[in-house]
DNA sequence: GAGTATTTGTACGTATGTATT
DNA sequence: GAATACATACGTACAAATACT
């Protein structure tokens, strides 16, 4: 047996030809069984090939379907200011945001610190999703202080974008002050809202943004869904 | 059967025991055998059950010794300036750093379109790990224009610091300019480098450092291990 | 709509390799 | 060297979701 166990230079192989482009985004691999016949292993042995593949992304499996190709990684500008739309659309795809979530409810311990506010003090939740050409790049759930902010659900319903629903209540201009990032590996609710297999990579980002005075208004986590997504800061 | 897999339920339930400390950073979880007995499964299934949380790094396993409790996240600030022992020093570890290759060779396309040099430009290379209390923390690789720092590999024998070395080729300010940032998993080179497992999510970290009149005098690549560091980044 | 075949997901079992103790 | 413990790889069987007739 090879130094290098089968699994990984399946996966090598698979990579390559991902790379090389022989299979194109969206489309459907060989089954298991036929990659096993064509590497001549056993079908679980394909299967933990394909693992880390599936995990980075790069490929989505759907049972009774098949193996798909994912769509290529998109660029994710990071900065003071966030504009997803603007973003997705440079990029040539069709920006979208879904809502699944508007809530009004106390203010958990690490909300009420950043936002600074009294312990189980209001706050507005929005939850959704946002997508580039129907397919999911994040998911996102962001606090705001219920007091400063009454109509901001009110306003989501008509609006659908957090940026005019929070003009409507009075605040246009806000930057976003720190941002902390770390890796993580999706659960199952956040694999079933991006699209992704529970475990695969999750590029988890956590940030504040302060009002032109330096006040905390808006205390939002935002869940990428790893490979698909390439956050850039500039300074 | 539940409806969630047993797998699955396994790795909840060890990520809970971990969460409540119930195993301290560096004990040793009880073998293989022992879970499957615990939870009255196969083998295999505990494997399973284990997989995402070693792929998160929380855990860390040995052929022949066991399978350990990894140490505990550490905060990483990526700003315009990066000051790596002092932000492990000031997280009560003792940062340490060790360098894997020195060597100069003609720039890759990427890097000669980065720093601004003619293709196939000569480049200083710069390899190495970051360490906090002897666990790695990061893998990078810098490039460095070699006609503008010609003693630079020298210095870098001397000094074993890349800021230090620089300011001995007259280089005592910079700054970074842009950081870009992706969820990736662990190939086998990077997995040994920081001792996670191949397949373990892993944060690309791609800058460029410009000098006071603006001019890039570095390209790095930095490698954090998942869930070992978060990212910060302050606006 | 129903039924069947296909395809991935889970779980168990067995055997052997490899690194550590 | 022997025992232990994780890693790889084969195999079987069935479940669950999908696709097709």
């Amino acid at each position: 047996m090879a130094r290098d166990p089968i699994w990984r230079s399946i996966a090598a192989t698979l990579q390559d030809e991902l790379a090389q482009g022989l299979y194109r985004p969206g489309d459907r691999l060989p089954t298991e069984a036929e990659l096993a016949a064509r590497f001549g292993v056993n079908r679980h042995t394909v299967r933990h090939g394909l693992a880390p593949l599936i995990e980075a992304g790069l490929l989505h499996a759907r049972r009774g379907a098949g193996v798909f190709v994912a769509a290529r990684p998109t660029d994710y500008p990071l900065g003071t200011r966030v504009r997803f739309h603007q973003n997705v659309a440079a990029s040539g795809r069709t920006p979208s945001r879904r809502i699944t979530r508007l809530e009004t409810r106390p203010a958990r311990k690490d909300e009420a610190e950043a936002l600074g506010l009294a312990p189980n003090a209001q706050v507005h939740v929005i939850e959704g999703i946002s997508l580039a050409d129907d397919q999911p790049l994040a998911a996102f759930s962001s606090v705001f202080p219920a007091d400063r902010f009454a109509g901001l659900l009110a306003a989501m319903a008509d609006q659908n974008s957090v940026t005019e629903a929070l003009a409507a209540c009075g605040l246009t201009d806000y930057t976003r002050t720190e941002t902390r990032l770390t890796a993580k590996l999706a659960d199952a609710l956040q694999a079933n809202a991006l699209r992704v297999q529970p475990g695969a990579p999750i590029l988890r980002s956590v940030a504040v943004n302060v009002d032109a005075a330096g006040v905390a208004v808006e205390y939002g986590t935002t869940w990428f869904a790893g490979d698909r997504v390439t956050l850039t800061v500039n300074a």
